[in-house]
RNA sequence: CGCGGAGUGGAGCAGUCCGGUAGCUCGUCGGGCUCAUAACCCGAAGGUCGUAGGUUCAAAUCCUGCCUCCGCAACCA
């Protein structure tokens, strides 16, 4: 019995504040596929994903929800599963940092840091805003001034537990040099070196004392764990690392490659092996970030409203199709825009016209002319088969140089170069005309084999990435266990010359895009609506969810703190040097004030100058660009990005509280 | 000079590292076929590869300047 070689890949454990979106899909699908290639070329896998469940921000989600923190991220967490299991997503493992072993891990390395030295307790020295009850670095201050509110900074000390991320500087350098794959895409690296490293790395903060939903700290029970070592030793704590939940550290570290999104590369390529480096562990092989679905070309985010939900494409239009498409439109490395209408168009030409309706034509015509079982009499037409042959046979050895390198999209070319290459060859060798002479039976079984052998070979490659449909398209075509294997597709011919085929259900039904995309808009609008009045009938956690993403209930006594008033516009120019501010001088029935609002993208100062509009009057003073500015102006969000002022009925005097 | 990415037929992209006939998918138009999911196959139209220079026998590709768009950051109170 010999020892497989391992294969240990990893997604980002994802930040359950909300529900996850087709991005997370995204690096999870292509994780996946990848994880299942290796098990199929025979690796023993280790795939992990999980969730990074920690910090301040999850902890404000769940007081907003009215909920703890732990039922807080249960809720969402049980969402991931549920998604993952509708993906197909094949992971060995999956973590969560608020599990028991993985805490106690990280209380441990966190020891060992501290007890080497590389840990160090000291004073956040630097600049802190009262009224902001906020720290900041030297680098964040804003001509020397809070780059929140605009204020001086004093001096100040809290205490604070460093990483000497400084030391590892130089170590990191020479890594990347000696490593020149260590980071992909390359570009990304030097992003890395010119931004983080060149100007010098500063040590890092890795407590906190302003929150407590993190590790504690068990020498000094005031502070918890800040993200970097709670989260990014999530790669070895799943494997057993300082903890007796696993045992298989040895065997899988240093990991092959984590998948990672580009926004953090940063820390998975600086960060993460500085801190391996300290624990004298080897460093993953490659960390590889990929890119960003854009929609309408911009960033996907919830207060665009643009956030795409897997979940409903997938109940549309299969979890396979989306499978595909994700990593057939989009090169792996850059970002890509998304866009239902190519998802629809990607689905019909390439899945329902290229590949279902090839099985399709296939079946149909062994079944038609052979009664479903193929003649063991065979004739061979050089001239018409020989390329084809060719194609399929070669086609191995390009796919796996492509997904050697992680270009899923190029893999998938290939296999629908020779998918095309198939149904041309039907064309050419036209069975119904050889199915009118008997004399022609034995070609036409020949005919009918190719086809078949071709299917086969080029299905079993497309296995990691649509795992369900191949299974199915291995039943239509007679393809037992022994002939859906990477070894089995070295060789054309593998099928058993009396091959069987079975007909089925259709693969790829064809997608009507005009009618869907009209639907699909309307569903998005409804969600839209949904977010603003929820629904009465929805399920209990589900409302839970809604309540969680919306604003979290005040009472009217918080309400009460707010102060709005009335208030004419006198004056109106734009900020110097600025794109969105405008300032605005107010009469407020109190002697005036200043106000800069960032609304100069929809709003001329003429238009403006006159108006009358609400302005919460007792906001904290801030500086904009410089500029002081004592309050806001009401203004609503519309749905198609602008942005509208609520503006007020000239009969009301300038002062009026507004409640 | 804040950092980075991108500009290639109507749309979306590949090709750019390692110069040498400009390629793919969709769409449009014409033809073929009838086994198949109105699918498949063939052909045609359509691009001076953002722009101006430079290097070269030869530039989408290398070098320089400029323009435009997009992320991030700064300025969304």
């Amino acid at each position: 019995m010999s020892e497989k070689k391992t294969f240990y890949i990893t997604t980002p454990i994802y930040y359950p504040s909300d529900k996850l979106h087709i991005g997370h899909s995204y690096c999870t699908v292509a994780t996946d596929t990848m994880a299942r290639y290796k098990r199929m070329l025979g690796y023993d896998v280790m795939f992990l994903t999980g969730t990074d469940e920690h910090g301040q921000k999850i902890q404000q989600k769940a007081e907003a929800a009215g909920v703890t923190p732990q039922q807080y991220v249960d809720n969402i967490v049980s969402g991931i599963h549920d998604l993952w299991k509708l993906m197909n997503i094949s992971n060995d493992r999956f973590i969560r940092t608020t599990d028991d072993y993985h805490v106690e891990s990280v209380k441990k390395i966190f020891k060992k840091l501290y007890d080497k030295g590389d840990i160090y307790k000291s004073v956040y020295k630097g600049k802190y805003c009262t009224p902001c009850e906020s720290f900041w670095t030297e680098n964040q201050l804003v001509d020397g001034k809070c780059p929140d509110c605009g204020r001086d900074v004093i001096d100040a000390e809290e205490e604070a537990y460093f990483f000497r991320l400084s030391k590892y500087a130089d170590k990191l350098v020479a890594y990347y040099e000696e490593h020149p794959d260590f980071l992909t895409p390359t570009s990304r690296l030097n992003e890395m070196v010119n931004n983080f490293i060149k100007p010098g790395l500063e040590d890092l903060c890795v407590s906190r004392t302003s929150f407590d939903w993190g590790v504690q700290v068990d020498f000094d029970p005031k502070h918890v764990v800040y993200v970097w070592i709670d989260a990014l030793s999530n790669y070895i704590t799943a494997l057993g690392y300082e903890n007796d939940k696993y045992h298989d550290f040895d065997k899988y570290w240093p990991a092959d490659v984590h998948f990672v999104g580009k926004e953090i590369t940063r820390f998975h390529s600086i960060i993460w092996p500085a801190m391996l480096m300290a624990l004298d562990l080897p460093l993953p092989k490659k960390v590889y970030g990929h890119g960003w679905l854009l929609i309408d070309g911009g960033k996907m985010s919830k207060s665009k409203g643009n956030v795409v939900d897997p979940v409903v494409l997938c109940e549309r239009y299969g979890v396979d199709s989306l499978r595909y498409f994700l990593l057939r439109e989009f090169p792996f490395g850059s970002d890509g825009v998304f866009t239902n209408e190519l998802l629809i168009n990607r689905i019909n030409s390439d899945l329902a016209n290229d590949l279902g309706n090839l099985v399709s034509r296939t079946v149909s015509m062994v079944i038609k002319y052979f009664g479903g079982k193929l003649p063991a009499e065979r004739r061979a037409d050089d001239e018409l088969d020989s390329q084809l042959i060719e194609m399929a046979s070669s086609l191995r050895a390009k796919y796996e140089d492509s997904m050697e390198k992680y270009a899923f999209q190029n893999a998938l070319i290939d296999i629908f170069k020779v998918i095309s290459r198939t149904n041309k060859y039907i064309d050419e060798t036209a069975p119904w005309v050889l199915a009118k002479d008997e004399a022609n039976k034995d070609r036409l079984a020949s005919v009918m084999y190719n086809l078949l052998e071709s299917v086969r070979i080029c299905t079993v490659m497309l296995t990691p990435f649509m795992p369900a449909t191949a299974e199915k398209i291995f039943e239509q075509i007679g393809a037992d266990e022994s002939v859906r294997t990477w070894e089995s597709i070295d060789k054309f011919g593998m099928l058993p010359v009396d091959v069987e085929v079975k007909k089925g259900e259709t693969l790829f039904p064809r997608i009507d895009a005009a009618k869907e995309l009209k639907e699909l808009e309307e569903a998005q609008n409804k969600g839209k609506e949904k977010k603003a009045e929820p629904k009465q009938d929805k399920k209990a956690d589900a409302k839970k969810e809604e309540k969680a993403e919306g604003v979290a209930l005040i009472g009217i006594d918080d309400f009460a703190k707010v102060s709005f008033k009335v208030a004419k516009i006198l004056e109106c120019e734009k900020v110097p040097k600025s794109d969105k501010l405008l300032k605005l001088q107010l009469d407020d029935g109190e002697g005036g004030r200043q106000v800069v609002s960032g609304i100069a993208a929809w709003y001329t100062p003429d238009e403006l100058i006159g108006k009358k509009v609400i302005v919460v009057a007792n906001l904290k003073p801030a500086k904009l660009r410089g500029v002081e500015s004592n309050g806001m102006i009401l203004a609503a969000d519309c749905s198609n990005g602008d942005v509208k002022v609520i503006f007020v009925d000239d009969a009301v005097d300038c002062g009026a509280q507004v409640r």
